[in-house]
DNA sequence: TTGAAAGCGGTACCAG
DNA sequence: CTGGTACCGCTTTCAA
């Protein structure tokens, strides 16, 4: 029965000093495995430390370090399959490189965003990896870069700062898929996307903060203008948070008079919530409408039929973050780079003729 | 490499005392918000923190507190839907208690979860949540309870320790599921999960460490043996650690002489592997194969025919664990509790009578 | 190679 | 109510 008593109290380098019957900067030296020490010691210090079965506190260690090891990341939300899979790339990097992470989601919200990073920098994360809300409300961001904490941002840039960004060629990807429902004869086609503006009504694409998404709406308009069609703007719906605002939305859309013979989702919840609502409806896809997702999410390609994405490459995209954050906090103090990663469109089978 | 240290000279309590012209004690009282202070005093202190732009140092603050306001996850795979719900679950509890969440990924390998929880030991996270990859091993959950920082399971329970968990009702999900199809005709059921063994075959449940999933296997086989269903061991099939194992093993069993009339599926990553196999070999479901699937993901009800699952409270589990060590952390010194989340099994369309 | 002592940035106890 | 001061656990000069 071997009771082990509570060991509230832990153990630390002076009770392993005096065990070992040495000083505790030395005790210190071999258990953080710096400076020198003779064999003879560090056998000494190690058998006491196993013996005692000492726990290093990293706490201390970073407050006289001033690293903690720790790199904090915030992302809009995590249940999303985007957020996931790149938080997966993240923290793969980070583990190989030592570094733990700490998650905060935003929930997209800017003032969420704000508390988390002020809290991020009170504990004295090494670096940052964010995924913006807005790109326009920046002064959180900066703080960072000013408490010297590196910031790395994620699928979302800012022309505003001059920090490292990893994103996606959202523009040139909505361009392409833009083109080829035109080609294919549709001219009502909507963008639905969860981003939102005060009063959930779009007008111009600096209504959209987020980067990535304004990316696409630009991509989406500038080719709708070029094939002469106008007034698209009234087509971008904004505000699809949840599944049911997505829901409300799209059955809006599908059931008025001049409904759209196309859409495209700006990420994968939003694409199976429009699948959900088609069916509903008693709609085909793609006979009496067309669609096109971002994401390659797993379950696009087993549906009935299989939806047309954009894929991006997620994974790459946390990994990338995260290696570029290693960069810095390992002293490189090149300029920012902004590393925009290739999205490839997946035909399968949402995407048809316009019905006449 | 140059080690440049982020260390901003940063401000602290010192440097406001000093400028608002009082002692270094009472200018913490009214940072840290504790203690008493006259309302002229704080005033002066506060504005001077906030002309100097203070920013307290958590690191330091959870040095002589003890607390660190952090709590520790440690999960499979936060690329699984199953955990990213779980996790969104933990961070909405962690953040609305004031506790910051510090994600590690184990892969499912009891070693990197050793490791993980021994880094998190060592940041003093005031607790755990940690989904075992092993219920055997389990030392270094022991390790934890014995440092003073409670520990709670997730979706996975071990008989051998006397710490918090919250689960969901496996055992009795895969019974009825399994009397369902046996119901149906079907004799020839296979199980099957990503949970490995040594030698990558199934003998007896004591062979799977993953409590839930053992806990299923052992519904199923009991139900399998009540039926008069012999043998039914070899149907459990283990290893579909990726998606190309599981299309291995499944392409295998489908093209065997006595194959599967129906297929249970651990987890959604497997259902859905499981789902595009039967399509790349020309199987109708549920005409030639039934599909029963663990965790009602998002996709499982768009497909064509959407699939049958076993519906877990994934979100309230996460959030379920993250309440039960938050009261812990306020000083519940009550029992360790066992929290049993009840499942529901989604009659879709992806079961029907066995195949004559 | 080893030891003594000074911090790191707060908190907390105690006296005034 | 306020100030003085001893820590928390570890790193890091600086001497010896």
């Amino acid at each position: 029965m071997d009771q082990s008593p509570p060991r509230s109290p832990s153990v630390t380098v002076a009770d392993v000093a005096r065990k070992a019957g040495v000083s505790k900067a030395t005790a210190a030296r071999v258990l953080g495995g710096y400076g020198t020490v003779s064999d003879r010691v560090r056998d000494a210090v190690t058998a006491a430390a196993r013996a005692l079965d000492y726990q290093p506190n990293e706490l201390a260690r970073s407050m006289t370090t001033g690293r903690s090891g720790t790199i904090g990341v915030v992302v809009g939300d995590i249940e999303n399959p985007f957020f996931s899979l790149a938080m997966r790339g993240i923290t793969d990097v980070a583990r190989q490189a030592g570094f733990t992470v700490v998650l905060i989601n935003s929930g997209e919200d800017a003032e969420a965003e704000k508390a988390a990073i002020r809290t991020l920098l009170a504990k004295r994360v090494d670096g940052l990896i964010v995924s913006p809300a807005k790109e326009s409300d920046v002064g959180h961001l900066r703080e960072a870069a000013r408490a010297g904490r590196p910031l790395v941002l994620l699928d979302r840039g800012s022309e505003m700062l001059d920090v490292d960004m990893v994103i996606a060629d959202d523009r040139h990807a909505a361009e392409g898929i833009t083109r080829r429902l035109i080609a294919l004869g549709h001219r009502r086609i909507a963008y639905l996307t969860a981003c939102d503006t005060p009063d959930h009504r779009f007008r111009t694409p600096s209504d959209i903060n987020t980067g990535s998404v304004r990316r696409r709406i630009q991509g989406f308009l500038g080719v709708c203008r070029e094939a002469g069609l106008d007034g698209m703007e009234d087509r971008v719906h904004v505000g699809a948070v949840t599944p049911e605002h997505t829901h409300r939305i799209v059955t809006g859309m599908l059931q008025s008079s001049q409904r759209p013979t196309a859409i495209i989702a700006s990420d994968s919840v939003i694409g199976l919530e429009v699948f959900k609502v088609c069916r509903a409806l008693g709609l085909s896809i793609p006979d009496d409408l067309s669609l096109v997702s971002f994401h390659d999410a797993d379950w696009t390609s087993v549906t009935t039929p299989p939806v047309t994405v954009v894929r991006q490459p997620v994974y790459r995209l946390g990994e990338t973050a995260a290696k570029l954050l290693v960069e810095r906090l390992n002293g490189n103090h090149a300029e920012a780079s902004r590393v925009v990663l290739q999205t490839k469109v997946i035909e399968r089978a949402s995407v048809a003729e316009a019905p006449v």
